[in-house]
DNA sequence: TATATCGTCATTACTGTTCC
DNA sequence: GGAACAGTAATGACGATATA
């Protein structure tokens, strides 16, 4: 290690060569790394066999009666001494070739349309129309044409394509690979000449992107082509490994849960007014997405049984007649957080909501209905993520899930004081 | 009167984006 | 690359209206 390892200098040592920072910081970190595992009293010594070739710079020569301490502490004051000179360096050279030099240096982006951050409206058009045409020439060239070929990329029979999508040679995408595998590289590329030979010439007659002044690159073309692999092999493993089609299923339930949950915000929004008018204080407080009530239509439970149960007593208390026995009916889960005060608001609110739709559908003479909701008085315990107002909380929920628990109490995030209205003020 | 078309609402499915 | 999220398109069901 001893070889590897730099020392100082003394004022009347002959001059060496110096070492710049990065290899100061560089030895530094080696000897430290190992002087933490090696106590430095155990520091070996060069084998006094160690021939002088094995020493990479004379300079950095062992010189064994230096304590180690002594040692480190040369070596920070150098570091510094290093480091200020750099500073120093380049602050005088701020114009010199060098630094210019470095700057040229950095590869321009081979994206221009990739992401749509930042893009003016007409750049973020011609991005859309892109992706249009490069998802259009993707399903055409893989024989993607329709649902139910869906299978067709992972076989290689190509007898069973309908003629008119046999009139061209179709490629294969290898949804097992990822998008580096060569099969798909291949299918990317083809995709991404055919859109940058018809539009990459705004004089062109195949052009039709309307846009001419913006630019874009093949780059682009190739990653909305990746994109588009992903999204297809997500659904072809969806299809082909049970495990996965579960997990989708799961997160497309969620998807419909935060859907309704964001449907209910907003027809209680409808209401606001009128409850302004009716109770003469403000409820917007309580509507949060984060605060609404789940509507499920199925407990969550794998059991079969347990799910038909509940469809029976769902059909049951929603009153449905004999040909609506196969109808949607949803079950309310109101969060289990919140306080009567809360609750009865919602209640308010609902009812103005309802009558508001009572009227609507009496002046447009419509029969048909929402899906039917049920309240079987169920709540779920998830912690709300907004912040909520202390009238919101109810004090025996929060004492039996929260209280006490140190990493909960953390994640529960309550405001001073209510709103006016709400609460004791 | 039958029916074709359009508009609206509730809901779901799909797609793109961002973050990790 | 996947999960979460957001926005938009699509769908189904229905009433209103125009027209033959």
């Amino acid at each position: 290690m001893a070889h590897l390892f730099p020392t100082t200098s003394g004022p009347n040592d002959p001059p060496g060569p110096q070492l710049s920072p990065e290899q100061w910081h560089y030895a530094l970190a080696q000897f430290l790394s190992q002087s933490q595992t090696i106590p430095p009293t155990q520091l070996p010594t060069p084998p006094a066999s160690a021939s002088p070739e094995l020493v990479l710079d004379p300079m950095l020569a062992p010189q064994p009666q230096q304590s180690t301490e002594s040692r480190l502490e040369a070596l920070e004051q150098e570091i510094t001494r290093l480091k200020a000179e750099k500073r120093a360096t380049e602050d005088d050279s701020e114009s010199a070739p060098e630094k210019k030099r470095r700057k040229r240096k950095q590869k321009p982006s081979p994206y221009v349309l990739k992401s749509s951050a930042g893009l003016c409206e007409e750049q973020i058009k011609v991005r859309k129309l892109l992706m249009q045409k490069v998802k259009n020439e993707g399903k055409r060239i893989t024989g993607r044409l329709s649902d139910s070929d869906s299978d067709s990329d992972d076989g290689d029979d190509e007898s069973d394509l309908p003629s008119s999508q046999a009139t061209h040679t179709i490629l294969r995408y290898n949804f097992a690979a990822t998008v580096t595998h060569a099969d798909n590289i291949k299918v990317f590329d083809r995709i991404a000449d055919l859109v940058w030979t018809e539009q990459r010439d705004p004089t062109s007659s195949t052009y039709s992107l309307g846009y001419p002044n913006v630019s874009f690159t093949r780059e682009d073309l190739l990653e909305f082509a990746e994109t588009n692999f992903r999204s297809w092999k997500s659904k072809w493993k969806g299809e082909h490994y049970p495990e996965v089609r579960r997990k989708q299923e799961k997160a497309a339930q969620k998807d419909r849960q935060v859907l309704r949950r964001k449907e209910l915000k907003a027809n209680r929004l409808k209401a606001v007014s009128d409850y302004k008018q009716k109770y003469k204080r403000d409820p917007i407080c309580i509507l949060e997405t984060d605060f609404m009530s789940d509507e499920i239509s199925a407990p969550s439970a794998d059991d079969e049984d347990t799910r038909d149960e509940h469809r029976r007593r769902l059909v049951k208390a929603a009153h449905l007649g004999p040909t609506q026995q196969r109808n949607d009916v949803w079950e309310v889960i109101r969060p289990g957080f919140q306080s009567v005060e809360m609750s009865k608001t919602k209640n308010d609110l609902d009812e103005l909501v309802n009558k508001r739709r009572e009227t609507q559908n009496k002046k447009t003479k419509r029969i048909r209905g929402r899906v039917p909701r049920v309240n079987f008085g169920n709540t779920h315990n998830r912690i709300p993520r907004s912040t909520l107002y202390p009238f919101m909380l109810s004090q025996p929920w929060y004492d039996e899930h929260v209280a006490g628990n140190e990493e909960l109490e953390g994640t529960v995030m309550i405001f001073s004081k209510d709103p006016r209205g709400f609460g004791d003020s």
